[in-house]
DNA sequence: AAGGAATATTCTTATAAAGGAATATTTAAA
DNA sequence: TTTAAATATTCCTTTATAAGAATATTCCTT
């Protein structure tokens, strides 16, 4: 999860959306030094968030749709937890104001 | 969104969901020492995640609605365009796919 | 007014993550 | 086989954040 936290990781993921690119193209289209884009790569690689192909002298890098998902339904799963309790937390005050008003 | 990345902090705002408390009763709760708790509420404080009220010699702390409310309509939109993409994506990888057949 | 809780703040230290520079590695091309 | 391009890796420095310890502040109690 604290793949795509980071703001260069989550533009990179954004840039793969419009199609697969090499480390080079990224580096120029983000305005990152080659290092660094390999170093975010890795995390994401890691995380699987990503997956890569060499062709050549080259390594194409393109979104992996599995784990995106799974960071999907956990962003979902997290939300839906969320809401229950502020859910619970607005009747709690409701039940207070009204307990306020009957006194 | 950093104030409830970190852990202490979100296990701070699980405990104060089932209720008012003060900075001693959170550090005792969450077997933390004093000073940290309370550099935990500050932080919390500012993203109005939490509210103070001050009862004499203590402070008493509780959860925030508004401010709770809009981290949870915060991630919301994040998911939304999360998924459009990811479906967006899907369909990409299907075109490819019926291509490849094609040939 | 003095002492003692409860809480906040300050200062220091520890740690993790990110960028920079240099270097290593792999592979194509000559 | 040597050279150059593309990429990865290593080492160092910087920065942000959290914890620890000590101290300051506030307010009640006596």
């Amino acid at each position: 999860m604290s793949a795509i936290a980071e703001p260069n990781r989550l533009n990179i993921i954004e840039l793969l959306h419009d199609g697969p690119c090499t480390v080079g193209e990224i580096a120029e289209q983000l305005r990152l030094r080659q290092p660094q884009v390999s170093k975010h790569l890795r995390v994401l690689c890691e995380a699987r968030l990503v997956e890569v192909h060499p062709m050549a002298n080259r390594r194409i890098y393109k979104l992996h749709v599995q784990g995106l998902k799974e960071i999907d339904s956990w962003i979902d799963s997290f939300r839906h937890l969320w809401e229950d309790r502020l859910d619970q937390l607005e009747d709690y005050l409701k039940e207070l104001q009204r307990k306020e008003k009957g006194e």
